[in-house]
DNA sequence: TTCTTGACTTGGACTGTGTCCATCGTAGGA
DNA sequence: TCCTACGATGGACACAGTCCAAGTCAAGAA
């Protein structure tokens, strides 16, 4: 069993077979699915899962902070296992591609107290955009 | 008439009272309107203009680099109509402002060649979040 | 000024993404 | 093994955004 379905054990979250399947979804390729992804993998392997409980399952995840939501565009947001290990993202603007990158600097320092206008200010996402190496070839 | 007008008026823009509106809408306050939002200020004064009409306009503003689109959370994109002068964005989780900020460093130049994977990198997208003075305030 | 035409607008249907809720099922403790 | 509160289900619903056929009109031509 995962690591992480432990770490949801031992948060008192009950385990099921469904909250095991997303969670095995998830945990498999370190790729950023939609909400819609993640339900049609887990229903290979438990076909009658619900999209609300893979909604659920994901909302809990992102708040447990297992989880990183990515919004990169208007479309639907993307779930990133990833998420104990900060990081930002680069994503291709023409196939969507997203890669996880590891920037120098401090954006959160960046911001001086001038800047702030009095916010508590917790967080930072910095999303680079560009054109993959496929997408960027002429006639590719 | 707004400057705006008068350089898509040069992009051969044929300028209709909807775009006029819009544009108006998007030029008087500073502040990042959802598009229903701007729908129901223009409606107001143009009280048949349709949604469709103002999704078409916003989305070719943006292409035309006169307005920003931000996507703060899962839901409805915003428009930023400060798009010519670069800066980033401070969100508070709980409300959902947005304020302008310009930070200082280079977030373009903090993204090293190791970690393009060969994307042609072409921008970057700060977002902070945080808490409004309002909201931070215990039972405010 | 009037005419012409193709770009623009309209409204309604449609799609995709996500949420809600009443009901049913079951994990895990007693 | 039994209980029960927590979780799953699926279908309705809400919201953001797109598409399209038909009607309208800005602006250049005559």
């Amino acid at each position: 069993m995962s690591d992480l379905l432990e770490r949801l054990r031992g948060r008192g979250w009950r385990i099921t077979s469904q909250r095991r399947v997303v969670v095995e979804v998830l945990d498999g390729d370190h790729v950023h699915l939609t909400a819609e992804e993640v339900h049609s993998r887990a229903a290979l392997r438990l076909p009658e899962i619900s999209r609300a409980t893979v909604y659920n399952t994901l909302g809990e995840l992102v708040s447990l902070g297992e989880v990183m939501e990515v919004c990169t565009d208007g479309r639907a947001k993307r779930y990133d296992p990833n998420a104990r290990q900060p990081h930002q993202h680069l994503i291709c603007s023409e196939c969507g591609t997203i890669r996880d990158v590891h920037p120098a600097g401090d954006p959160l320092g960046d911001l001086p107290a001038t800047e702030r206008f009095g916010f508590t200010v917790s967080g930072v996402e910095v999303t680079y955009r560009g054109l993959c190496p496929s997408c960027a070839r002429p006639l590719g």
